[in-house]
DNA sequence: GCAATGACGCTCT
DNA sequence: CAGAGCGCCATTG
């Protein structure tokens, strides 16, 4: 399945004024679940004409994505505060209370069963 | 074509 | 709660 760019920008274009969504939320409304990091991606590659609210998405934990540029970040931030919302001592969004809560439109999917993350090291490797 | 990279996210330590 | 590891996959060199 192709990604595409347009589907994830229609996505952040419903983001209200005020709130906030994840990458991984982004991802899943665009129809692209598990595939936040293309949706930073494709962030990344946006030409800032104000078409797109941008700012307004953020990681799962609340907080403005590190970039290279670390003035890109104090600038999203400053546009979020302008918005309204609040950022916490550790610089982080409460999401509860900014977090964009989609009304309708397309449901969580059920997620795929987690896998084992545990496949590193088998007991065998330790007896070297 | 192959390897490295990254505005992410989840699990296990 | 913080860090480390790994899966993810479009882009780039």
């Amino acid at each position: 399945m192709r990604v595409s760019r347009e589907r994830i920008y229609a996505a952040v274009r419903r983001i209200p004024r005020g709130r906030v969504a994840t990458y991984g939320q982004i991802a899943t409304l665009a129809g692209f679940p598990r595939l936040a990091r293309q949706v930073g991606y494709a962030l990344a590659a946006l030409d800032d004409d104000g078409s797109v609210p941008w700012q307004r998405v953020v990681n799962s934990r609340g907080e403005v994505s590190p970039r290279g540029e670390p003035d890109a970040e104090r600038f999203q931030r400053a546009l979020l505060e302008a918005e309204g919302i609040v950022f916490g001592a550790a610089g982080r969004i409460d999401l509860a209370r900014f977090g964009w809560k989609p009304r309708g439109g397309r449901r969580a999917a059920p997620r795929r069963p987690p896998r084992r993350a545990d496949r590193r090291a088998t007991p065998d490797a330790y007896f070297l």
